[in-house]
DNA sequence: GTGAAAGCGCTAACAA
DNA sequence: TTGTTAGCGCTTTCAC
């Protein structure tokens, strides 16, 4: 099979001028002249067309038009031309499971993410989907909503139907799923959980450099009382995250006070929850970085329920930049980890892995950074704070 | 097959204890005495377990093998023991293209929405996903992202893959895939949009109740001054959305102007330009009607900017109720549609559709209502309005 | 109850 | 270049 060649419109442009004429709705006249069904025609009669059919209607064999569509060059441009006619008259559409049963290959690639309804993740998702078909791939979404069973769950689903590779983009939940994935010899990619294994490939986050902005950023502005929201600790990003916190801080010269990092789960709920926690502190914090979006947004809620004005009373800065950021009140300063970058890396390390598994030079680690984006939410501390 | 005993999980929890060591990393070690591999052994070696494979070690015939995975009555318990046994063993997990190829039934089932990054998409496909897993179903999601060749480029993968139904979750921009889906006889569900054929189903929207009691809501505050930020035309619900407002209006004896009601395109950056535009009236109306969360949460964050507070100097009323609505600033006043209640109405109707085609009592339409969620962003207007 | 065997629609190896 | 044919892994008759 020419994996190089897979038809990314369907028939390829080159060949058929405007393949959505494929989809009218036209009834199709069938022309099988001479040609006799290899079983009885009761049994053919109302079914969909299959090679045989466009094989028949185009006058060629079945090997010539399933070359046609993978796109070989071992057809001449005279029966080429034949075979797409016969497709578009016949509107026929290749069986998928037909093809990845003998190709060993289903062109399918999964990603399991940690909670879809996180915005951060569809944003991923779609930016992952228009790559992967873009690339004549199909995508398995699955949400694993941090729970080990359905996470599980969504791996062994994937592994039966066979997919190519799997995305697994939990931020460090992952090990339940790690073996299974990975002893079936499935290629996998990992955002910061570096795995010693062949098929596996990781995806580095910068966040450090992002942080450190924020941290210069706040400390530029006058603060120096300044609380972290951690993630859940189950997770190794929100681990890492915190972790470069503390470096960015003492790299500031800023004391860290136990009372000012408290491990949130990483939801709107889970910021309010931090936020509460933190108003009941006596020496109160004047500005809060957070492990992610969803935390900023419930301490921004929080904020405003308690009587507290951001930015004047209080700076918050979130990690995501989800396209809601620029829309929440007021408009959150965060630190920006594009989802495309991270889609196009994910999907990147796959393709490598299942269309090229034996390179000498496959790349296994992939670099994606973080900056700041400076919006309304902080502003200098009040003088009295 | 046997479809209505399709393991939901694997292998099923009567049989085996706890299926979840299936997934253990232990190395299986195969006990296939005296039996001859059909084709050369170094083919097999190195091969994931296949059906054969766990014939053999369980010492009975493929189609034992395959009637215990599909539950059928017809295996006595002796044999299904062995066989659970030797899948357990081998840690086999069946091929879903093989067993799709040779049922007709894939067991997928797709759906599109209109855009992904609306949090109201991933929180239905969310529960979509969660009531197909139960029933033992696989999703396909894409995003149509409002296109019409993005849209058809979803229909014919999901056509290729051979899903068992659609729900086509799109609010009224379907007509293109329509005719592909319905003339392959692909069962499918659509939101508002009734058609005319054996295989479609409909889920009905009852907007006006929630409209109707957001109106009357407004009205007891003591608006008279009632806009509408509707969504684009292209779409059936956005007109729905829009005649259900009007009618709301008219029945609590309000007028109607013109300039008053604005087509907006369901984002966020829609609402700030439907609220500006509003904004420039001399007669600038008092509440704020959206036909969804997003252009309601984009008139907050517009409403904000401008200097105008909400609810004392401008009510706003959304609709959908995403999961983001409790945490806006403030807390949006909204008309709940369920993404539950719709995605339990979509999987229902394909189900039926895929299982029991010639059922005489076959459901074709489902009811989905709305009502009014009262937050704090309404409240009576200033005297002066 | 159980097994043997015929394909599902397609690709790839081999022939011509 | 083109065609013939052997399966991919499974379900499902049809025998026994």
């Amino acid at each position: 099979m020419n994996h190089g060649n897979w038809p990314t419109c369907w028939p390829p442009l080159i060949v058929v001028e405007n393949p959505w004429e494929l989809f009218s709705p036209a009834p199709v006249s069938l022309h099988y002249d001479g040609w006799v069904p290899r079983r009885s025609s009761s049994k053919t009669a109302g079914k969909l067309p299959d090679i045989r059919t466009v094989a028949a209607v185009a006058k060629v064999s079945i090997a010539t038009v399933s070359r046609t569509i993978n796109g070989s060059s071992l057809v001449s441009d005279r029966l080429k031309k034949r075979v797409w006619q016969a497709i578009k008259q016949l509107n026929y559409l290749p069986n998928t499971h037909a093809r990845t049963l003998v190709s060993g290959r289903s062109r399918l690639f999964g990603i399991i993410v940690e909670n879809i309804t996180n915005p951060f993740f569809p944003e991923l998702i779609r930016s992952f989907e228009e790559i992967a078909v873009a690339h004549g791939y199909e995508i398995l979404v699955s949400s694993s909503n941090s729970d080990a069973a359905t996470l599980a769950s969504c791996a062994r689903r994937m592994l039966e139907r066979k997919v190519d590779g799997v995305a697994v983009m939990t931020f460090g939940e992952e090990e339940p799923v790690l073996d299974q994935l990975v002893h079936r010899g499935i290629p996998i990619v990992l955002a910061e959980f570096k795995l010693e294994d062949p098929k596996a490939s990781t995806i580095v986050l910068d966040y450090a450099t992002g942080i450190h902005a924020a941290i210069r950023h706040l400390v530029s502005l006058g603060h120096r009382a300044i609380a972290f929201l951690a993630g859940p600790h189950s997770l190794h990003s929100a681990i890492t995250r915190e972790n470069d916190f503390r470096t960015a801080i003492a790299a500031a010269g800023l004391p860290i006070r136990k009372e000012w990092v408290i491990e949130c789960d990483h939801t709107l709920k889970g910021g309010v929850a931090g936020y509460e926690q933190l108003r009941k502190l006596r020496n109160c914090p004047s500005a809060i970085v957070c492990s992610n979006d969803m935390t900023a947004i419930g301490v921004l809620r929080a904020a405003y329920m308690a009587g507290q004005r951001v930015p004047q009373d209080l700076s918050v800065v979130g990690l995501d930049d989800v396209d809601f950021a620029e829309y929440t009140l007021p408009p959150l300063t965060t630190i920006r980890l594009s989802r495309a970058d991270l889609a196009r890396a994910a999907f990147e390390a796959l393709r490598q892995q299942a269309e090229d598994p034996a390179s000498p030079r496959i790349k296994r680690e992939f670099l994606v950074s973080t900056s700041l984006v400076v919006r309304g939410s902080t502003a200098p501390p009040r003088a009295d704070g």
